[in-house]
Order: C-alpha cells, then sequence, then structure tokens
DNA sequence: TGTACATCAGTGAACGCGCGTTCACTGATGTAC
DNA sequence: TGTACATCAGTGAACGCGCGTTCACTGATGTAC
C-alpha cells in the first residue's frame, strides 16, 4: 500500500475515534459533523472523502463503541469464581466510574432515545447492539429461575441501560448513585437466583 | 376576569398540550417551537406572549407529561388485591399499548438522554419527576426483602423506563416485545417478594 | 535516474435550509368620560 | 348610551446563527517513460 493510502486509513480510524467519544458524550445530534473533524485534527470539508454521509458515521461509531464496551464490560472474568460472573458484570456496568466516564463507556444512554424519536434510521444498528450485548450477557447467567437466561439477560440488559442513563441525567444529585445502587441490588438478586415467570 | 384573559388561557393551555404531545413524540430538540404553535392552531411570533424560552416550555410541559403518567399509571389500584398492585403498575408500564403511544404516554424515554447529554438544564426538573414516581410506587412494594421498599421502587422505575425506552427505539423488531416480556418478569418478580441486599 | 504529468487527501469558503427569537403591525376587546 | 382612546393577543416577516453538504482549489505523493 502507498503512503498515501496508509495515511487516509489513519485519518479515517482518527476520524472514527473523534465520532465515537462525542457520540457517547453528546448524542446523535449532538455529534456535529465539524466538531468530529476538528476533535480529528482536520477541517469539515474532507469529511465526505472518508464517510458517505453523517448516517453512516454515526452508524459506524455506533458498532464500535458498542463492540469496545462489552469488550471492556465482560473482560477477565476468567478470574471470578463462575457464579459470581453476572454479578461483577452488572457492578461495572452500574458503577459511579462507567456513568462518569461518558467518553469511554456505553453509547446506549446517548443514542437510544433519538433513536426511539428523531433517528428511527439506525434502529437497525441499535437493535443488532442490544441484541450481542444480551446474548454475551446470557452465558452467565443460571439456568434454574422460571424465566430462561434469554430473557433474563435482556430483563437485566434494560435494567442496566434504564439505570446508567437515568444516573447520567440526574449526575449531581443524590439521587444519581441512589438509582445506580438500587439497580445493582436488584440486577444481583435476578443475576444469582434467576426470575420467575410472568403471566 | 375579561373575554381576553379567556382566551389567552385557553391558548396557553392549548400550547401546552401541544407541547407536550410533541415533546413526548419527538423529543426535546424535537419539539420545534413553530411546530408547537401550529400544532395548538397559532403562528410561532405570539409564543414569547405565553412563554418566557422554549426551555421554559420544555420544563412546564415535562412537569405536566410526568404528571399524567403517573395519574393514568395509578389510577383505580383499589379494585385490584393489594399485593398484586405493584404488578399491575409494571404490566401497564411494559405493555405494547404504552409503546406505541407515545403522545400519551411516559415523557422519560424522549428526554432522559437529551437530558443526560445536551440538555442539562432540565435535570432539576426531570429529577423531581423520578423521584415523584418512584415515592408513589414505593407505596405499594412489600417490606419482607432485604432492600428497603425506597431502593426497590428505584430499581423498579430504572427497570421499567429502560424497558420501555428500548422497546420504543427497537418497535418494528421482534426484540421490542421481547424486551418488553422480559421486563415484566424481572420486575415482578422483584415486586412480589423483594430483593437481595448487594455489597 | 530524471522529468513531466496524474492522482487525490485535505482545505476553506459557500450553499441551502431550519432553528429560536425579535419586532413592527393589526384588529378585536376593554376603559374612561 | 355613545364616542375616543388604550390595550394587547396574535400575525408574519425578518434576524442571526449553526447545521450537513458541496465544490473549486492546493500541494504533496505516485506513475509513466
Amino acid at each position: 500500500m502507498t503512503a498515501k493510502a496508509e495515511q487516509k486509513e489513519r485519518s479515517h480510524e482518527t476520524i472514527l475515534e473523534s465520532a465515537a467519544r462525542l457520540l457517547r458524550e453528546k448524542g446523535i445530534a449532538g455529534a456535529r459533523v465539524a466538531d468530529v473533524m476538528k476533535g480529528a485534527g482536520l477541517t469539515v470539508g474532507g469529511f465526505y472523502a472518508h464517510f458517505d454521509s453523517k448516517d453512516a458515521l454515526i452508524d459506524e461509531a455506533l458498532r464500535r463503541t458498542s463492540g469496545e464496551m462489552r469488550q471492556r464490560l465482560f473482560a477477565r472474568l476468567e478470574d471470578k469464581p463462575e457464579g459470581d460472573r453476572a454479578e461483577v458484570v452488572l457492578k461495572r456496568y452500574l458503577s459511579a466510574a462507567h456513568r462518569d466516564d461518558f467518553a469511554r463507556g456505553c453509547p446506549l444512554p446517548a443514542v437510544v432515545g433519538e433513536v426511539g424519536t428523531t433517528a428511527r434510521e439506525h434502529g437497525d444498528v441499535l437493535g443488532a447492539q442490544v441484541n450481542a450485548m444480551s446474548s454475551e450477557l446470557e452465558a452467565y447467567l443460571p439456568t434454574n429461575g422460571g424465566v430462561s437466561p434469554r430473557y433474563l439477560a435482556l430483563g437485566l440488559v434494560a435494567l442496566m441501560y434504564g439505570g446508567l442513563s437515568l444516573a447520567r441525567a440526574l449526575r449531581g444529585s443524590p439521587l444519581s448513585d441512589d438509582v445506580l445502587k438500587a439497580c445493582r441490588a436488584l440486577g444481583s438478586a435476578a443475576a444469582r437466583d434467576g426470575a420467575k415467570p410472568v403471566t
């Protein structure tokens, strides 16, 4: 590959990293193309040599950030006793550190609301990420409850996302820490013992 | 009161109702002032005779819609056996009907993400609404679990909000119904039996 | 190896558009005498 | 009761601003001979 092409690849990667950060900090609408390029040390005009549109960038950044998040969330679980692993995941996700680390954390709090209202076009990509997260969690859940691990995992993902999302929106208020703590308690019980069937 | 003043009050109310609908359907940024006024049968220019700013309108609409939602959510519970009431609330909130009824449903899915990222100025109003919802739910929860009803209620609010929010973002995909069902299962078990303490 | 031309990553200004907000104006309602 | 003036809810156009996207251009890199 030529030096020119290598340079372009590096720029593409830098732009994507900048977008990944801004997407998590400011959401879809808040991640402006000009700001993304500035964050990558470039100017606006060059953007369209790297991505077809802002929407294409958002899709790619959403996949990237979700993947990164899963890696961090499920990393180094072999050290932990088998029965504790789901709880470890829950505590990592619902920690004050994760709440405060927008730039490197889970992208869901920044994008789910927009996808539900004004950014429906990212629904498919979002669905795939939610499904991937839930599937990975499922492997660490007990099978002794009345609810299948798949449903238990989906419920826990909703609980985790909901708790983190509220905690971020309410950060600065004591309620924020309370929400995290409450979700850890609720989630840990279910992750350990399973959940009962619903009618 | 003069007929003129009465007319103005009616207009104020109509504008607020229009805003309440648009806020829930399209979020904070998506609820444009011009669209709100058009929805009220008026033109843009008159808006500032009724509200100081768009932010003031959003705050008022957020309080209004949250209040309405609580009323519907906790209505007619006297008919139900005491031990079933929290589950009834959960099922109402996490129903497909509620997911599909943006205009009259819970405003949280449309606003929490924005408040966490680009609309911090509504954080206080949002916090008060979350607190009100949790407090009202708390009254219907058992005290026999290892976790206080207050924490159990906060966790259930996060689960409900998270489940509805994801289900709305994923509507159209089978995953959407699965998320609702999973959250009902997880929530019902906790609402009935309490939850265990967390370390 | 050297030279002439082609390519193309990135620049910076401009485009069209839509937003929140302002403002001069209108005409129906209200008030003073 | 009638008349002259004041008020003010609502109109519609304009303002300043920022967005995503386009485009003519630049200059370093790559290619052909």
